[in-house]
This record gives C-alpha cells, sequence and structure tokens, in this order.
RNA sequence: CCCGACUUAGUCUAGCCUGGUUAGGGCAGUGGACUGUAGAUCCACGAAUCGCCGGUUCAAAUCCGGCAGUCGGGACCA
C-alpha cells in the first residue's frame, strides 16, 4: 500500500481534520512504524460518539498499517471527579467495563480489536519513572492562562471554577503523549487544544511533534440550545450540540436495546428538508454510510411513497432536502439500521458478566 | 491567621433590612393539544430539609450565636 493509499484511510470521514497531512505523510514516506494512541476518561456508558466513533478511525488506522493503542484514563477520570470521583470504581470500571466496550466497537466498525493495546493510566505512570518529570517539563513551558483555556478539554466551560487539580490534567494528558513515545495522536475534534499544546511544546522539551488527527463530533439527538443555528457560528456552537452523557436523550449507547434505539430517534430532533443540521442524517453519514456497500432502506407505506433504497448518502441527503422522504421514516430507518449495526455490542453485554457489569455502572451515580 | 461578602429546586434567581398567606419567577424537565417526526406554539404539571447546628419568639428563609463551604481583601514576605 503506497503512502497516497494510506493517507486516504486516516483522512477519510469522520476525520475533521490532521495536524498536518504532510508530517503525516514524511511518516509514512520513511516507513517508519507509527503508533497511534486515543484516550478516554472512565465515565460512565459509552455512546456512539466515542465508541463507534473512534472504533471507526481506529478501523482506518489498522488499515493503513498504524498500531493502535486505547488509553484508559483512569487518572483523569479521578480529577475530573467521573463515577463520583472514586478511583476504585474507576478502574474497576475501566477494565471490565470500558475496556470491553471499546473493543467491540472497533469491532463493530470493521477493525480488529486484538490487535488494538490497551493501556491503564495507573500502570503508565507506575512504569515510566520519568513521568511526573515529563509532566513538570510540559508544565514550564505553559502559561496558567494556557491551561485555564485549555480546560474545555475536560467537558468543562472555560469560566467554570475547577479546582487546582482540574489544572494539572491538561499538561498530564500531554505527558500521557511524550511517556508513550507516540507519533500519531487522535481524539475528537473537542480535544484539539491538549494535541496543538503537545505540538507546541514538543520542540520546546526535545521531543518530535507528534502528528493530530481529529475525528469530528457526533450531534447530539437534542435540539440545540440555538436555534436556528447561524452557519458562521457553527463551529463554536458545536460542542454544545455534540452527544453527551448527561443529556440522556440526545444519545444512544452501544448496548441500546432495539426498543430504546427506536423510541430515542424517534424523539430525535429532525427538522423536514433541514441538511445543514440534522442529528439523523448526520449519524447515517457518519456511522451507516461509511461502510463499503451500505445502503439504507426505508420502508414505508404506499400512500406515503412506498419502500424505497438510498444506496448513497448524497442520495439520502438530497431526497431528503427534497422532501421526498418523510424525517419519520428516515428515523424509523435509520433506527432499524443502527440496531442490526449495534447487535455485536448487544450480545456482548447480554453475557452474564458483562450484564452484571453494565447494570452495576447504570447503578453508579455518574456525576458530570 | 484576621476582616468582609455570599450560600434558596437540575440551574439562575426573588423574598431577608421592616419576622406572620400554599417560599414567587426564568431556563431546564414531565404530561397533553396541534402537526405523518422532533422542534416551535398553546395548555397543564412535578420539583426546594431556604448550607448545617443551636437560640430568641405564639410564629424564623427572614433576627441572634456558632460551624462549614465558596469568593474577595489583608497579614506573613525571614
Amino acid at each position: 500500500m503506497d503512502t497516497a493509499e494510506k493517507l486516504a484511510y486516516v483522512v477519510r470521514s469522520p476525520t475533521e481534520e490532521v495536524l498536518t497531512e504532510e508530517d503525516l505523510r514524511v511518516l509514512f514516506d520513511e516507513g517508519r512504524a507509527i503508533d497511534h494512541y486515543i484516550g478516554f476518561e472512565i465515565s460512565g456508558l459509552i455512546h456512539l460518539g466515542t465508541g463507534l466513533m473512534a472504533g471507526a478511525k481506529i478501523a482506518d488506522f489498522q488499515k493503513a498499517g498504524i498500531t493502535c493503542r486505547i488509553f484508559l484514563a483512569d487518572w483523569h477520570a479521578w480529577i475530573n471527579n467521573k463515577l463520583g470521583g472514586d478511583m476504585d470504581t474507576i478502574r474497576k470500571v475501566a477494565v471490565g467495563y470500558f475496556k470491553e466496550g471499546m473493543a467491540v466497537s472497533v469491532k463493530i466498525m470493521g477493525g480488529d480489536p486484538d490487535k488494538v493495546r490497551y493501556i491503564l493510566g495507573s500502570e503508565l505512570y507506575a512504569d515510566d519513572p520519568d513521568y511526573w518529570a515529563t509532566v513538570i517539563n510540559v508544565s514550564k513551558n505553559l502559561t496558567l492562562a494556557r491551561v485555564r483555556k485549555s480546560i474545555t478539554i475536560m467537558g468543562r466551560q472555560q469560566q467554570e471554577d475547577v479546582n487546582f487539580a482540574q489544572l494539572i490534567y491538561p499538561p498530564m494528558q500531554v505527558a500521557d503523549i511524550f511517556s508513550q513515545d507516540l507519533t500519531l495522536v487522535h481524539s475528537g475534534i473537542d480535544q484539539r487544544k491538549a494535541h496543538v499544546i503537545a505540538r507546541e511544546v514538543a520542540p520546546k522539551i526535545g521531543r518530535d511533534k507528534p502528528v493530530a488527527v481529529h475525528h469530528k463530533l457526533l450531534l447530539g439527538l437534542n435540539q440545540p440550545p440555538v436555534w436556528p443555528v447561524e452557519k458562521s457560528q457553527m463551529r463554536e456552537l458545536l460542542s454544545q450540540m455534540k452527544m453527551s452523557k448527561s443529556i440522556p436523550k440526545s444519545a444512544v449507547f452501544i448496548h441500546d436495546s432495539p426498543e430504546e434505539i427506536r423510541e430515542k430517534l424517534r424523539l430525535a430532533f429532525c427538522p423536514a428538508g433541514n441538511i445543514d443540521f440534522n442529528p439523523v442524517l448526520d449519524w447515517a453519514q457518519s456511522l451507516l454510510f461509511r461502510n463499503e456497500g451500505f445502503a439504507l432502506e426505508v420502508s414505508r407505506p404506499a400512500k406515503f411513497g412506498g419502500d424505497v433504497v438510498y444506496p448513497t448518502f448524497e442520495s439520502l441527503q438530497t431526497a431528503f432536502a427534497a422532501g421526498e422522504l418523510h424525517p419519520m421514516d428516515l428515523k424509523k430507518a435509520v433506527a432499524e439500521a443502527l440496531t442490526q449495526l449495534l447487535e455485536p455490542a448487544r450480545d456482548l453485554f447480554a453475557q452474564p458478566r458483562h450484564a452484571a457489569m453494565l447494570e452495576e455502572l447504570r447503578e453508579i451515580k455518574v456525576t458530570r
């Protein structure tokens, strides 16, 4: 496989940006082993924006010959008060649930979960005697203002009150990258600030700049806080419109039942004819049509036009924009296709061992 | 360590000075109506140990004392 083909895998949807494509091209051309990572706070149930979006890119990366790893950020979750801020709970969930959930997500999107390495944050820190020196080294090259601005990577508002530990989080996230000698760091676009810091700090502390790949965020199913959305503000508002665990109706989880999937999509925000901001279309594009040969099958009563099949996202989008496809029919079709896609995750978590863990997790208070 | 301000539903907040109706409102939420979806709109509804402990009083969110938390300032700067 030549560089162009590999690049195409990296850049394809749902990738939103690569910092920088040129840097990545050089890595491919030199034939160097590329070590990828994506990190997650251990924060509760895995929704499609976490599992499938990351899984999609991991599958692409693997096809491009990149070695992938998933970083289970237990310390970060602890600092950010996830799962009640209880480290024992976080560790248990990380290994017993999160790892399994991410693995099946990778599989669903066409990747090989057995070729993914899973690293627990606390293990990395225990194994690397220089880790905390790296944190300090990174911190010495950051101002307080810069760190404060970067706390949006924790899902916090910039003006929000944070405790001091939360200010240590961004430099730690950057140190994670150097400690693992990563060449390609990956995340949703919401983590961009951390990766930009890593690229800026790298030369100052004698490290190579990692290439950063950011995928777009899956839209939440709920109505955005501002509507209608001006196209010019779309970018700024996008983080508020993303799928969120703390807004239950905005998210479908990887192990949701067919009934839950159907019901959540039924309640989804979906203005007829609108293709600029439409979570249902967005999901179809990002999660369904990326799979080779996928076609969306819509079954509807004859009085509404009868059954139709859309072989490409473009054909679907055009029909919807033209009002040829009613939102309800779209929702039903997408729910059906998603239900099929997520079957492996449902099966996995239906197994007694995993079901128990999931049940336990559902009872643990999910803190923002 | 000292001084001051603040603390009312998920959230923002009114009321406190001048004790006394069911502690009011916005946003969020829930249910319904209307739409072949959702949203918008209209109607209805649920939700608050008034930070904690004690005191005064017939009666305390309201007055007094103590404690805690948050924020701001001061002190310390060998």
